[in-house]
RNA sequence: GGGCGAAUAGCUCAGUUGGUUAGAGCGCCACUCUUACAAAGUGGAUGUCGGGGGUUCGAGUCCCUCUUCGCCCA
């Protein structure tokens, strides 16, 4: 027999994981190659931002990837899954160039391009080298070999290739839009870079002369604004055009409103309706005057610009808010941006990229914004213009990078039309070419795409993909012309390299589709400058499932292993990626980038947060790794894994002092240094950036709900090492097959059920079913059960060969099972197991695979389900749960045992005699009596379950007063149930309504319950007479 | 304002097409270091299924509505 000293009770995580993830990487384990025979299964990473480490938000999307691939690949499936990271331009950027200021106080410009470029490099080795290492001690599966970047040459190669082939299609344009400005980066960034926060600001109404005002004409307009100092680059003002239609359809939908409100919210709506009525009286008049005046052309005098703008009508200007007039800045507001359009007015860029004002602000120019809205209000307030100053909330735009506020801001923009593209990827969905999980993403993905609004790709950054357009704006549209006549004449443009464009009216723009020096001095020579703006980051990101397989050469890995299987992500980022990708995928394969979309929850924290670097809630998945082991946290991970809930993990510092759990908490989540509620000593955190603070102990930040996982991963193992520890002269005997006692055959139907379940669950990403199937089946069931069982027939020669059959075959299918969601356990046990018994599987004579990570993955053997067994088998799990009650009600001590009889017809008694052994070894119970007429015991306990009076013999031990207190609570429930089901059965709608089988269960369970009653009834009776 | 989701035990979450007494893990109480496992075992206590209506013989589950929270979109 194998010595317990050699196998330690505890599985040391720390030790096994490193070792074997050694071993599967020197084995190539990993490795994904074609193999023309085998069916493919891929899966692109979603490539982390080279910002930051990980949290548990990735630690779930790549945990739930790992599981797809370990049982594909165990499948008997090639499974590549593609390893990577993203440069996430902005993010690494701002990142970068914000230490930089920090620690260096220096801004981009002090270092230009090329040195900040080259930093940027290094930030990227630095954290590309991390996260690949946090990935790799959670134990994904990735073929390391080719593991790609987002700027790397062959992803240089893809970006390029898809941009001239856009560019040649005439999809990339440039335009002058109205964009998010980030001040501090100095860059455009997209709406989705974006996050808006009330903060508390000012309403300034400022007075603006009407020039020439005839009789009975007002002589001013009043405006309001939050922004005053944009009012340097008002080009009108507007009011509405009808203002007294638009007053009453307001006051219409208020009175619908107040009639369908409740009574809560009435009062403050009947505020609004007197305000509105107030205006029909007051401003009406005004208004309406006002808006003649526009129409016949009357101009405004802008105060400190002194310019002259018109008074124009629209309907942005609304007549139920403010002066009912509206000062219009085309340049520096989204809403006014489309009055000009509509009103054909100009748009006066008053702003420079870096946040201060331009030579058009006049004696304002040179100031910030900030700077210059106190000079404006001053100015207007000493002329007079000033008429009220209001405190207001103001819902203010925010860059996610810089965290600075944006401002709106004209500027040219390349673009990328989407309207065929977008088309092709809704197609895409809704044909199910690509099936999303769960299906109601679907929705979001499809009405996003149908806007269709071209997609701005240039980013004013340093970091990215240059974009390959080399321009020139010329003075006339004909010598645009004739230039382009001139590049075209040139060799590289008929064949290809090369494609030219006009934008109206004089500007030639030239795309270049290799890296080609010679090519790029001859355009330069030409007065050509090349394009100082990047591309976004998901263009490159779009073309992930592709450019990572060697695209746009037709590689073997291409047609092997595109397209992908299935894509994991986040639904955050479903538009922003998930649909770019099939569109690309597309436009560039003519083939969707994966079949199948799964959406994973959310991590969030204890406040229901998203986990975040910025907010300081985001965890490392590595503190938890250390602490409970990488397969707890995986399958924490998976069990938590259901379909519609995101995940809240309050997450706790723990002391490095005393080990005592620090609650951490929205006031001490972004401390550098907190003192241990407990000890009091002061430990450091993730934010630690002095030396005073770093020169602590830091405390990393784990969460109790792993420690579920963890013992799960205790149990397995502890289990294992019993199985092991009495193999001792295992031979793959031949197995009696109709000989099987009762709980080899459960054992075997639970095992066929468990693996179908599981199968099934995780080819439909349900892992928290697939978990809990899992981890009922080793713990309730193989544990609790069938381990215990095995115990005494271990004992008995004759009985010992088969029962370690079964428990051999049954921890060979349960380790196959688990090793998608906890490989290292799993494979630590499978290697031991192989050394003992090779030859295990009770359905396969070949020996068990070295590599757990590569045997099959189990088939359910479905002709071993016998729901009849099962049912048989929980009459046992009934009396012995009884009898347990009893002991542990009587407090009888584990020692001493307790005689009981059993009165059953003579077919349950077949069914249960042969179980006596384990009511003996399990509930410390000896038998005295089976069959339909047993002598009842003196003083006894008595338990009606279905079919059977279980009397547990109290002579020697009886309390009395528990005895009485466990019947009384027991008929208690007994009376309400029977209750309930005698008013189900007298009522006369139930009878004549519900489906007969369910009124037939109805009248058996009634009868089944008083039996027992009456059976209880009078055990309490003789209870109270005994002394 | 529109869309999606959530609200079930102290905490974190399950709960199939409506059908006996609504489950799990952690926590709590009691008893056990019983020869794989105290990170364990055995037993126990704990719920107005967010509120209100409705459909139905029967509702945690279906419908309407309200409240609160989260996310997305304008």
């Amino acid at each position: 027999m194998t010595e317990s000293t050699e196998i330690p009770n505890r599985f040391d995580f720390s030790e096994a994981s490193q070792r074997i993830y050694q071993q599967w990487q020197d084995a190539g384990c990993f490795n994904a190659d074609v193999d023309a025979g085998k069916k493919p299964f891929t899966i692109v990473i979603p490539p982390p931002n080279v910002t930051g480490a990980l949290h548990l938000g990735h630690a779930l999307n790549n945990t739930l990837q790992d599981v797809q691939i370990r049982k594909h690949r165990m499948m008997g499936e090639v499974a590549l899954w593609m390893p990577g990271t993203d440069h996430a331009g902005i993010a690494t950027q701002a990142v970068v160039e914000r230490r930089l200021k920090e620690l260096e106080n220096k801004t981009r410009h002090d270092l230009g391009r090329e040195q900040l470029v080259q930093r940027i490099w290094q930030w990227k080795d630095q954290y590309e080298t991390r996260i690949l290492g946090q990935l790799k001690r959670m134990g994904c599966s990735c073929d390391w070999r080719r593991t790609r970047f987002t700027l790397d040459p062959m992803c240089a190669r893809a970006v390029r290739t898809t941009f001239f082939d856009l560019f040649s299609k005439n999809l990339i344009y440039r335009g002058k839009r109205l964009v998010n400005w980030d001040t501090y980066l100095q860059t455009a960034v997209s709406d989705d870079e974006v996050f808006t926060e009330k903060v508390a600001g000012n309403f300034w109404h400022f007075r603006y002369p009407v020039i020439n005002p005839g009789p009975g004409e007002p002589t001013y307009v009043v405006v309001a604004t939050t922004r005053p100092e944009t009012m340097l680059g008002d080009t009108a003002v507007a009011v509405h055009p009808a203002p007294r239609a638009a007053l009453e359809t307001a006051r219409q939908a208020l009175l619908q409103r107040i009639e369908e409100a409740g009574v809560k919210d009435r009062p403050a709506l009947e505020t609004q309706l007197a305000d509105l009525e107030a205006r029909q009286r007051d401003i009406l008049p005004a208004l309406e005057k006002l808006a003649t005046m526009a129409q016949q052309g009357c101009m405004i005098r802008l105060p400190l610009a002194d310019r002259e703008i018109p008074l124009v009508v629209d309907e942005w200007a609304k007549p139920e808010l403010g002066s009912g007039c509206v000062k219009i800045t085309p340049a520096h507001d989204p809403n006014d941006y489309d009055v000009a359009t509509r009103c054909q007015l100009p748009r006066l860029n008053i702003m420079n990229p870096d946040g201060t004002i331009n030579e058009q602000g006049g004696r304002y120019s040179g100031l910030s914004m900030a700077k210059a809205r106190q000079r404006v209000v001053a100015d207007m307030d000493a002329l007079g213009l000033l008429e009220q100053v209001e405190d207001r909330e103001i819902d203010l735009k925010h860059s996610d990078r810089s965290k600075t506020p944006i401002e709106p801001y004209l500027a040219d923009q390349w673009f990328v039309a989407m309207a065929d593209l977008a088309q092709s990827a809704i197609d895409a969905v809704t044909s199910q070419r690509v099936k999303i999980y769960p299906a109601r993403y679907t929705s979001g993905y499809v009405d996003w795409l149908s806007e269709k609004r071209d997609w701005p790709v240039g980013r004013q950054l340093w970091w990215g993909h240059q974009i390959p357009i080399w321009s020139k704006t010329l003075d006339s549209n004909a010598q645009a012309r004739s230039m382009k006549f001139q590049i075209e004449a040139m060799p590289q443009h008929a064949i290809g390299l090369l494609a030219v464009s006009i934008e109206e009216p004089a500007t030639v723009h030239v795309c270049v589709k290799n890296e080609d020096p010679n090519l790029e001095s001859a355009l330069e020579a030409l007065g050509l400058v090349r394009q100082d703006d990047v591309l976004d980051t998901w263009f490159s990101s779009a073309l992930w499932p592709h450019s990572t397989l060697g695209w746009p050469e037709s590689t073997p890995e291409l047609k092997y292993f595109y397209p992908t299987s299935t894509l994991i992500t986040s639904r955050d980022i479903i538009t922003l990626w998930v649909a770019r990708m099939v569109l690309m995928g597309l436009n560039n394969i003519g083939e969707v980038p994966f079949r199948e979309v799964y959406i994973h929850p959310k991590i969030l924290d204890g406040y229901g947060e998203t986990m975040s670097k910025s907010k300081g809630n985001g965890v490392d998945p590595i503190d938890v790794i250390d602490k409970f082991g990488a397969d707890a946290l995986r399958f924490g991970l998976a069990w938590l894994t259901t379909e519609t809930q995101d995940v809240r993990m309050p997450v706790q510092y723990e002391c490095p002092h005393c080990q005592a759990l620090v609650q951490q908490t929205k006031e001490n989540r972004t401390a550098p240094r907190v003192a241990c509620d407990k000890c009091k000593k002061p430990f450091s955190t993730q934010w630690a950036e002095t030396e005073v603070d770093k020169a602590l102990p830091r405390a990393p930040v784990v969460s109790e709900r792993f420690e579920n996982a963890r013992n799960f991963v205790n149990k397995l193992w502890n289990a294992s090492r019993f199985v092991m520890m009495n193999l001792d002269g295992y031979a793959p005997v031949a197995v009696d097959w109709d000989r099987l006692p009762l709980e080899d055959q459960w054992i075997l139907s639970r095992l066929a059920s468990v693996t179908q379940t599981v199968d099934q669950e995780l080819d439909r990403y349900g892992y928290a079913e697939a978990a809990r199937a899992a981890y009922d089946f080793a713990w309730d069931n193989f544990c609790s059960y069938y381990v215990e069982m095995a115990k005494p027939r271990l004992q008995d020669p004759s009985l010992r060969p088969q029962v370690q059959r079964i428990l051999a075959h049954c921890l060979d299918h349960m380790l196959r099972l688990l090793h998608p969601m906890m490989p290292f356990v799993t494979e630590a046990i499978w290697q031991q197991l192989g050394k003992i018994v090779p030859h295990r599987d009770l359905f396969d004579n070949a020996p068990a695979q070295y590599w757990l990570m590569r045997a099959p993955w189990p088939t359910a053997q479905t002709r071993f389900q016998r729901s009849e067994v099962e049912a048989q088998f929980s009459h046992f799990a009934a009396l012995i749960g009884a009898i347990r009650e009893i002991r542990s009600r009587q407090n009888l001590p584990p020692k001493e045992r307790v005689p009981y009889s059993v009165r059953c017809q003579k077919d349950m008694e077949q069914l249960l005699r042969p179980m006596q052994p384990f009511l003996e070894s399990m509930a410390g119970a000896d038998a005295m009596a089976w069959g339909p007429e047993v002598p009842v015991p003196s003083v006894h306990a008595h338990i009606a379950i279905d079919q059977m009076d279980v009397y547990v013999d109290l002579s020697q031990f009886i309390d009395v007063a528990a005895e009485i207190s466990r019947n009384e609570k027991l008929l208690s429930n007994l009376i309400k149930q029977i209750q309930g089901k005698e008013g189900r059965l007298s009522n006369e709608a139930f009878v004549s309504k519900a489906p007969p089988e369910i009124i037939e269960k109805e009248r058996q369970a009634l009868n089944e319950l008083t039996a027992q009653r009456t059976a209880t009834e009078q055990a309490l009776e003789r209870l109270r007479q005994m002394p």
